[in-house]
DNA sequence: AGTCAAACTGAACTGAACTCAGGTTGCTAG
DNA sequence: CTAGCAACCTGAGTTCAGTTCAGTTTGACT
């Protein structure tokens, strides 16, 4: 009874599902997905490659996880930045200040998600993946939805021009994760600096 | 002695390097990269899967040719519609109609370059492959140097505010190729719709 | 009608993801 | 304490897409 699990849901208390993931995440970010060998993974976390069958299906099925995990916070920062909040510019940067509010492993996720947002196409053969991968696909809709509704709102109250806000939305989606493509933590310009710029555009692309 | 080949400078008259790259432009397109078979390909050409590899050193090495293509006609386009526009504004609407001036074809290429970005990354093991991603990124960097030229320029002349202007050539250029993430030919935003959004928030990006 | 390079092929190889048939570990109940 | 059992792990073997090999065919041009 009790005692909240801070990793995941159904996890033994031996269980290396959390080591396995940061490994993963740490490899697919650093290298990309295609180019790490599962077998490091596995390697990393000190068992042998077929343990990682017990607690993932697969190497998709591991990143579709990850993938799903990311979405999943990202949404949660999402919802927790804007309730409550009833300006639309004000919430607009809610928004996009909580896009950007990230620790470095969650940089790297952002990044895994960007790279392989391909996967979320086609449907996977094997059950568990599909599962997460639906999970995942129904994330990232609600999550263009959720950015739908906030722009949506402020063009009712007059706030922002009216113009076609999902398209919109998947404008300002597209503008602010495209910086995962590019930004390192080592790089010449740190995150703050991207981030004011790109709240000015995301706030000029939508106001005026 | 005469005929510009409009294919590729070197192919002998019976070469089926065109064929194969048109239908891995589609598998690659509709399907992704990792998700078709290379035999595929060689089915949907008529010719064995080995006989690919006289074309082609492998698979990724037809992918990153597919993708330096595409980057050069990008930014071929970008030069031709640029050059001789004195006007910073003119500049950067013609900049931005050009990157929706597309084919089918290239909406397929735009898409598995946009997916397959991470490839450039890391270096490649055979030379063959090593120096198509080495012109790939270039190709990108000089994308995104005319992309900041522009932008400068505009800031020196006093049309556009001055900001980091590698920084947000870097922001217009995510959110215009992010929109070869959702474009579909077959959905229900027709493409000139979508080029008028993005060309509007462009300019508001930028001017302001 | 012979030559040569381009174009092609079937059979074999490779390596990373994955399966199988069990073995080990350590918590829990009796 | 020890028996049971579920979670956890392993080495050996399988699979399959991509690739190499050792040649064979094709056709343009002498």
């Amino acid at each position: 009874m009790a005692g909240a699990k801070l990793v995941a849901p159904d996890e033994g208390p031996r269980s290396k599902r959390g080591a396995i993931l940061a490994a993963a995440i740490e490899y697919f970010g650093e290298a990309g997905y295609e180019a790490t060998k599962w077998s490091a993974v596995a390697g990393r976390v000190g068992i042998g490659q077929t343990a990682l069958y017990h607690y993932f299906e697969s190497k998709a099925h591991c990143l579709l996880t990850i993938m799903r995990l990311e979405l999943q916070r990202s949404r949660d920062q999402f919802v927790e930045a804007t309730e409550g909040e009833t300006d639309p510019v004000a919430a607009l940067r809610a928004a996009v200040r909580a896009a950007f509010a990230v620790s470095e492993a969650e940089i790297l996720q952002m990044r895994i998600l960007q790279n392989n947002m391909v996967l979320l196409a086609g449907p996977r053969a094997s059950q568990r993946e599909e599962t997460e991968r639906r999970a995942a696909r129904e994330l990232v809709q609600s999550i263009e939805r959720d950015w739908t509704r906030l722009l949506t709102q402020g063009m009712s109250q007059g706030a922002f021009p009216v113009r076609d806000a999902h398209t919109l939305a998947l404008a300002l989606l597209g503008l602010i994760i495209s910086v995962w493509r590019w930004y390192r933590p080592t790089g010449s310009t740190p995150l703050a600096e991207v981030q004011d710029l790109i709240e000015g555009c995301c706030l000029r692309m939508v106001t005026e």
